[in-house]
DNA sequence: TAAAAATTACCTGATTTCAAGTAGGTTTTT
DNA sequence: AAAAACCTACTTGAAATCAGGTAATTTTTA
């Protein structure tokens, strides 16, 4: 447990970067070896496999922390990935996990939480800020149950329910009948087990379809 | 021009006021006096109007940097305020310049720009970070019209809509009448001239208000 | 302290959405 | 070719939202 762990962030914000090094040179056992403002930076870099530790943000100018982890983690399943983000999109999480990640910390967590995590990252534990965890705790059914996909046409609906459209608007743009969009409606509501329209624009935006 | 600035910083993410903390280091005419982690926190300080420079982050917890810059600078004139976010929507840009604001810049800002900025301001130039700068250049009208700020019970309300809670639901966890919520409803839909409560959503996201 | 803004609450009536069921025709899959 | 899924459209009726107006009380601001 002595050995010094080569760690690089990647993360498009020069200020945080500045932050986590100042709050990392306070932990012995880490180096920063790199820092990164792009998934594009970090794969032109030369020397990943000898990368320990990886503090990776979800939201990129280029790409999105999901796909590279995914990426690193099958090229270099030693690698131990920490996700940071500042938002706390449940279905996110669980992808981050599924996709290998270590760990999950919210950016708004405190300078502790984030020292914690990373030892616990280090030690072999998945690693979550105190938030994240909460989001984690409550059960949620759509985690367990796959997901309805929609239809062509449920699509199209959908997305002009989003415009704030009606449902007459819906049909006139459309060239159906008001009556065949409402039963797209009632369908979509029924399928996604929600009981209003705001409902199901929460569903669809929190596990991505659309 | 030689005196010292006095600095308060609001944002909710601990590393990303560590990062300012070892930025603003370098500036000897500034001394950071206190953070704030929310909007609250700051209004509950006793010694505002000894402060020179904000820097104010626009998504907080309970607030926002909008209605919170309008307020500072109603009573403290001559505080600086430099916003900041991760996010660069125009319409939030020009709001918050419209409120006052001596500056706007993305938290993705090298160093150097969040040193120059914070320099601008200080000498009563308008400071914008490069990226914004783009996004302004960009003439658009509907910057021209001021969003109308949302009340506290208004926004109360709003985020139980935005969790699809029926109108009869908010009454309930409000312990308020069916009848109030309703009001609350039509206030808010000709307050920012939507016309259901689906375009009310998208118009509170796209404004960051809420 | 007076004026303005916010909060609460009511009424009436139109419009829209939601719920449940049916059903014929088309497209896709097995 | 049959089965399944999809798209279309209807009926009836309940529930919720939207629109317009009024108004008393409380809180905030000038």
């Amino acid at each position: 447990m002595d050995r010094i762990y080569n760690l690089a962030i990647v993360d498009d914000h020069p200020i945080v970067i500045e932050g986590l090094k100042i709050l990392l040179s306070n932990i012995e056992t880490i180096k920063i070896v790199e820092c990164f403002s792009s998934g594009k930076n970090l794969f032109e870099y030369y020397d990943l496999d000898k990368l320990d530790i990886l503090l990776l943000d979800i939201f990129l100018p280029d790409s999105n922390g999901i796909d590279i982890c995914l990426k690193i983690k099958k090229q270099y399943p030693k690698i131990i990935i920490l996700a940071m983000s500042s938002q706390s999109e449940r279905s996110i999480i669980f992808q981050m996990i599924k996709n290998g990640a270590n760990g999950y910390l919210l950016k708004s967590a405190s300078l502790d939480e984030f020292r914690n995590c990373i030892n616990n990252a280090i030690r072999g534990q998945l690693a979550f800020s105190n938030e994240v965890l909460g989001i984690i705790d409550q059960p949620n059914l759509s985690d367990l149950k796959t997901i309805p996909r929609l239809t062509l046409r449920e699509r199209e609906i959908l997305q002009l329910i989003k415009k704030g459209k009606s449902t007459q608007e819906i049909a006139d743009t459309l060239f159906l009948s008001f009556l065949t969009i409402q039963t797209h409606r009632r369908n979509m509501l029924i399928k996604f087990q929600v009981k209003n329209i705001i409902e199901l624009m929460n569903f669809v935006s929190e596990n991505g379809l659309l």
